[in-house]
DNA sequence: TTAAACTTTCAAAACATTTTGAAAGTTTAA
DNA sequence: TTAAACTTTCAAAATGTTTTGAAAGTTTAA
């Protein structure tokens, strides 16, 4: 495999992996195609390199931009804009995971909290709504909490974790 | 809140989690009212429920028995066919989390692991490309694992990793 | 100011996914 | 067997999402 066959590769595999998790194709193609680039590129250079157009390359670098994994980036005597993404795969992953949890994640758990917490009148299908949306809500409060502790490098908590555990 | 509104808050919500998830909303909302079901339900039943076409339960309830996570149940001396979820939600995660790596992460890595070991030819681009491959795919990597290894509950699996960690 | 260089917006078109419902298929009781 | 009860399939319709491209907007150099 050449240079080209490669990024050719890791770009349509990320964008189809985005449009997997719900992030659109384009948007993912752009960040990949930024994550390898060395210089930073202008929009015309990306709309170039895959074939896009003009709007859609412009509204989804804003996009990656809000997800704040994608930098605007001036050159110095030069009107046009440049990008560049965030290099470190530790600083993506925790921008990636705290966006999704903000927007995905902690409204669901809200509202299984709020779903959980309804007054039973002791009947089995009522007992059985609370059980099981509690039992949810749990799960997904762990997992959201778990990972922004992951991500966030808290690199020692998992000795904390364990502190508590022990005594 | 009284039980039919947390019900269909529940049911709606999600569904709409489903959506952003990449889940369609029938199979999410199919799942739903089984996992707080008491009862086995029939076809008849969820079609009713969520006012979906026989067409779509059948295809969706068949898209969740995939997954592993709703069930086939026949009552004795009744042609009728019901069905019933998971309801340990320990089981539910391991068996989501089983599947999406299969089907959705484990491919990815593989590509990762593949262009990240092109041979290099010293220009910047490659090394970049390379360099910035190799740090996704240990990230997907690590993060693969850890998930499996969470969710499948090898609860002395931080005990055991501590100690890798002190020897 | 002006006009050139560039970016953003947004309605319409293209594309993709989901849903429907009727026909075909399957199973079972008699 | 047959026919009733039930499920699956699949092409067409509905719905939802993404993309385009031209017009409007913005910025900057002169």
């Amino acid at each position: 495999m050449n240079y080209s066959e490669a990024k050719e590769k890791f770009i349509s595999t990320w964008g189809a992996l985005g449009t997997l998790w719900g992030i659109n194709k384009a948007m993912a193609q752009i960040h990949a195609l930024l994550w390898i680039s060395p210089e930073p590129l202008s929009m015309e250079d990306i709309m170039e390199e895959l074939h896009i157009s003009r709007g859609n390359t412009s509204m989804n670098l804003r996009q990656l931009m809000d997800w704040g994994i994608v930098f605007k980036e001036s050159k110095p005597g030069e009107r046009k804009e440049y990008f560049v993404s965030e290099k470190d795969v530790q600083e993506l992953a925790r921008q990636v995971a705290k966006e999704r949890s903000r927007r995905e994640i902690k409204p669901v758990i809200k509202v299984l909290k709020d779903v959980s917490r309804i007054e039973s009148d002791g009947t089995a299908k009522t007992e059985e709504l609370i059980k099981q949306t509690k039992a949810l809500y749990d799960l997904a409060d762990n997992a959201d909490t778990m990972m922004n502790k992951i991500v966030n490098q808290e690199s020692n908590w998992i000795t904390k974790t364990l502190m508590k555990l022990i005594k």
